[in-house]
DNA sequence: CTGAAAGCGCTTACAG
DNA sequence: CTGAAAGCGCTTACAG
């Protein structure tokens, strides 16, 4: 069915559709007389107007629409990020377009393309391994671009992440005081960056103690069984043992292998992951675990971004949040 | 930074805006030389071109959008339908727009206006209670809608469902067999169809035994807190029970509530629970649980909308899908 | 084989 | 207080 246009209600209304622009868009400064206001709106109102944000769009060179791009909008963090990002953005007039990108910087670059080609004014992006180039294509066409979670080696980007290192300091600290035999640290075998940094975090802190450690790391796909079989080698539950997993994912994994193998938490072994899901309150030990503001986060990213499509700054400021460490029952 | 346009290739390589558009749109009736075609892309891919879309929208009366409307998001549910969707809807040369309403008829209304305005070409909607008014006005407008997980009761929709009250008879009579002394229906306190069809078939089939039943409704907030409340209020462990939780919340919250209660599962309890999550796999029991076939839900929406965008036609067709009962070990 | 022109639905500087 | 007109970046029927 054919939508009305402004120009429809000019005919109806008998006016220009110049003023019918100016009565729908309630402008300060247009002095229309109030009888002709009300008669456009009454048209408006009668016919159904729905007014076109794409004429808008064009004309204005500002669609009001952000993009943001994961790696898995089925994954709880991300999903959790994505509707607070949803909600700051409808707040500021927004309309968010989503895209998971699976790791794949293929998928990651065409998801980029789209977005661009459907004049998003922005993007909300948590960067995958060999992104590099595209973002940078990206930023010399001075596209506002924020960064979420994550972050570039050698891009720089505005954008909101955690205290990685440093949490993961503090946790391996706090474990190490807790006079555990062995340390180990399940993470990815990747090269994004906060990754690495919780990484090094953690080996920071260990190479200053004692404890023995081991780091297991593991691929981004068939997590499940990887961190099974890896367990099954290297965890010895004749040492007293913590392990840390560096996110959800993991941990699910991790807390499955301990189920399905009947070793108890904390009893036999210690056990901190990082990142907040549900899954870990079905768990029977109540897990330690590691919690990002994600609200707060994903406000800023649409604060940030918000402001380089305002005003775009080369450079733009990158803000870091803290995690907060739980402590629960799954450490002992 | 301004973009280049199809104007500035065509200044660029010395042919008309015209010519640059064929070449393209790779059209195949338009008979441009190669040498002009050549020179055109090169043009393009030199000066970095991006097709503006939303000029191309307005053209064409089509935005390749899709909206996607849930009840939210972050519900693993959701967040996996929506993403298959999001794979399905880009095969298809869709990108998708995603807003949560959070049950609220007045979000769901808003979001459906924000949609509209922004043209998309079809939505994908779960609809919220006392949203038929909104739900009439689109289809007055023949606005290609499929509805997805949920459905209308005074509303003709096409769309993709689950055998709701099917399954649901299907679990209790796999439950009334197994000689439970008492059956507990977890549900909500809700007036949406397809959880009333979950209530029906459960409750068609208890009728039809001698076992005893109750039947606890929960509102949509405070679940966790509901859940516990009611079942230990409800929960008499001196009797066999089962209980049958009718979503993964609701399971979640109740599973929770066995293991803060120290009450073993299928020892004390048995239970069932209503979708799939990877929180059911954390459980110390390997959950019961019913799974919908959520990529073929998704797959079928977004065939359905494609077909409705292509061609509209009223009363489109309902698509059903058989839920399986995937049997663990939590039902003794 | 190629181009001039109209038009999609808006906004806005300018004129009156 | 109101309107005519240009223009945002495309597509396409038509003409040549």
């Amino acid at each position: 069915m054919k939508r009305a246009s402004i120009k429809d209600i000019a005919r109806i209304a008998e006016v220009s559709v110049a003023t019918v622009s100016y009565v729908l868009n309630k402008k300060e400064g247009s002095r229309i007389s109030e009888t002709t206001k009300n008669k456009i709106l009454e048209v408006a109102e009668s016919i159904n107007y729905i007014p076109n944000k794409i004429a808008k769009s064009l004309k204005m060179s500002k669609s009001k629409l952000i993009g943001l791009i994961v790696a898995d909008i089925s994954n709880d963090f991300y999903s959790n990020i994505a509707r607070s990002i949803e909600d700051e953005a409808m707040k500021l007039g927004y309309t968010l377009l989503i895209g998971s990108c699976d790791e794949n910087p293929e998928k990651f670059k065409k998801l980029t393309e789209l977005f661009s080609e459907q004049q998003v004014d922005g993007m909300i992006i948590a960067p995958v391994v060999d992104s590099d180039e595209v973002i940078n294509k990206l930023i010399k066409e001075e596209y506002p671009i924020v960064t979420i979670d994550r972050y570039l080696k050698n891009v720089s980007l505005p954008g909101v992440m955690i205290n990685n290192s440093e949490i993961s300091e503090y946790i391996c600290d706090h474990l190490v005081k807790k006079d555990f035999d062995e340390i180990i640290y399940v993470g990815y075998d990747t090269e994004l960056p906060h990754l690495l940094d919780r990484q090094d975090g953690f080996d920071k802190r260990i190479a200053k103690s004692k404890v023995s450690s081991k780091t297991i790391l593991i691929g981004i796909h068939n997590i499940t069984e990887e961190v099974q079989t890896k367990l099954e080698e290297n965890l010895d539950l004749s040492k007293k043992t913590a392990i840390y997993f560096s996110s959800n994912k993991l941990g699910i994994a991790g807390l499955r292998y301990l189920i399905d193998k009947n070793i108890s938490v904390p009893e036999q072994v210690s056990l901190v992951a990082f990142d907040e899901t549900e899954a870990y309150y079905l768990f029977p030990t109540e897990v330690s675990f590691i919690q990002q503001p994600l609200f707060d986060m994903a406000k800023e990213s649409v604060k940030l971004i918000d402001s380089q499509i305002d005003n775009y700054t080369p450079n733009g400021k990158r803000v870091t949040f803290h995690a907060k460490f739980m402590e629960r029952s799954s450490v002992k």
